[in-house]
DNA sequence: AATTGGCACAACCGCCTAAAG
DNA sequence: TCTTTAGGCGGTTGTGCCAAT
């Protein structure tokens, strides 16, 4: 379906979003949430058909974009994921807060394989290209339909040959014997708490009978990882993604949307645990509520983010922090039904005194995220000079951490907030800053 | 100054899957 | 069980910018 057919109804709009349909969508969004996508358009006012709604706001408009050039270490990030996911474009970006699939994608096509050719290494397979030549065997001309299949019917997103190659190849060759350092690491990642059956129904999982499939570090495709950054993210990210595939290969629980894709669909008795180095998660950017406090508790060497579910809602279960749902009741509450209080207010007034987990619209337009975005002209105009005029904007500012330290400073934010707000959320930064 | 090619980015297209009727 | 609808994803194309010629 390619073109949904709410499109042929009317005619509608294609084409580059003008400044006012990125004004409209982004103020209906902001006030009432997506819900339908399908009823946005009609909803917001726009003649555009809901998937390019949708499209617009995850990749253009939504206030936790990263904008701007990518970083070293998210490059080299992106091909430690896509080693391991092929182009599974949503779940590498999963594993970078601010990304979106899109962009990734197109770096992928117009940079990053450019570059991994110059150092002989062959983008597809992530094998050296000699090896590739010789091998005959070419990933490139794997039709598209068999990949399909293999996608639908393999858990880690490589079509079939690819896992063969990989799983036998790169394993057998470079990991059981030459580069026990990198089998150590990963040696290492089962052995320090990980659920061996996450790798055996995820990415680990082995493809070949005639390998015993706890020989999970033989499944792993080594070979690249020498050639790239510290393989501990890699393994980070691999440990925080794999419980999310299910047997359909699909994973659940994502949501790329917000960027915050990272947290398990399944969270037994509202905590979230990240086992090692969460390097690869961040939190939401949305500020935590009194009742969402993310903590960093050392355990070993190994980082845990809990999150601490409200008493009074009655949803501290799996069923509330499931993906879309945990933000659409909770965190992300500027999503949904307090922007429609925000937006209101705002309009009325700019007074301060919002809780933190209820900015009002002129604090949202504070996050220093959403200025980035409205920095380089990725916000209407009219928002911008909105942000622009605000006495209380400083386009310097770096983090989330210290915007609201700021709120605070200006007498914005009760100390009440930025206390279990603001003391987190740099307990974090501190904690992530080496990213 | 005009043309051309490369590049980055945004958006569309088509496929797959799941849910609902 | 079948059909319809919608969400999500990856591939591809269109467009504008910029540097080189």
């Amino acid at each position: 379906m390619g073109r949904h057919s709410c499109c042929y109804k009317q005619k509608l709009r294609k084409g580059l979003w003008s400044p006012e349909e990125d004004e409209k969508l982004l103020r209906y969004i902001t006030q009432y949430g997506h819900g339908c996508w399908s009823s946005v358009p009609k909803l917001a006012g726009l003649q555009r058909c809901g998937k390019s709604c949708r499209l617009r706001w995850i990749n253009y408009l939504r206030p936790d974009l990263k904008r701007g050039t990518f970083s070293q270490e998210e490059e080299d990030l992106i091909i430690e994921l896509h080693a391991v996911l092929g182009n599974r474009w949503s779940q590498i970006a999963a594993q970078l807060p601010g990304r979106t699939d899109n962009e990734i994608k197109n770096l992928w096509n117009s940079c990053l394989k450019k570059k991994l050719r110059q150092k002989g290494i062959d983008p597809v397979t992530h094998k050296p290209l000699s090896e590739v030549e010789h091998g005959g065997d070419d990933m490139n001309t794997t039709p598209k339909s068999q990949e399909r299949a293999a996608f639908s019917g393999s858990s880690n997103g490589l079509s079939q040959t690819q896992q063969a190659t990989n799983s036998e190849n790169n394993v057998f060759e470079h990991c059981s014997s030459s580069n026990a350092n990198t089998s150590s690491k990963i040696s290492n990642l089962m052995s320090s708490g990980l659920d061996k059956d996450c790798f055996q129904n995820g990415l680990l999982c082995s493809t070949s009978s005639s390998h015993p499939s706890d020989d999970l570090v033989g499944h792993f495709p080594l070979q690249p990882l020498s050639d790239y950054a510290s393989s501990s993210r890699l393994a980070a990210a691999i440990s925080n993604h794999s419980p999310w595939f299910g047997q359909s290969g699909k994973s659940f629980g994502m949501n790329t949307e917000f960027g915050c894709s990272t947290i398990p669909a399944i969270i037994p008795h509202s905590t979230i645990s990240f086992h090692h180095d969460p390097v690869g998660y961040r939190p939401p950017m949305t500020v935590p509520n009194d009742n969402y406090c993310f903590k960093s508790l050392p355990v070993d060497d190994s980082r845990y983010w809990e999150v601490n579910a409200p008493s009074n809602s009655g949803a501290g279960n799996a069923e509330l922090l499931s993906s879309s749902s945990y933000f659409e009741n909770s965190v992300f509450s500027w999503g949904l039904e307090n922007c429609n209080a925000m937006g209101k207010e705002a309009e009325m007034n700019n007074s301060p005194g919002g809780h933190v987990g209820e900015m009002k619209l002129p604090d949202y337009f504070h996050n220093p995220l959403l200025i980035g975005a409205a920095s380089q002209h990725q916000v209407p105009q009219s928002l911008y000079n909105e942000i622009k005029s605000d006495p209380h904007f400083d386009p310097n500012y770096s983090s989330s951490a210290a915007w609201l330290q700021n709120q605070q400073d200006q007498g914005l934010l009760p100390s009440s907030d930025i206390s279990s707000g603001a003391k987190n959320i740099q307990r974090l930064t501190a904690l992530l800053g080496h990213i």
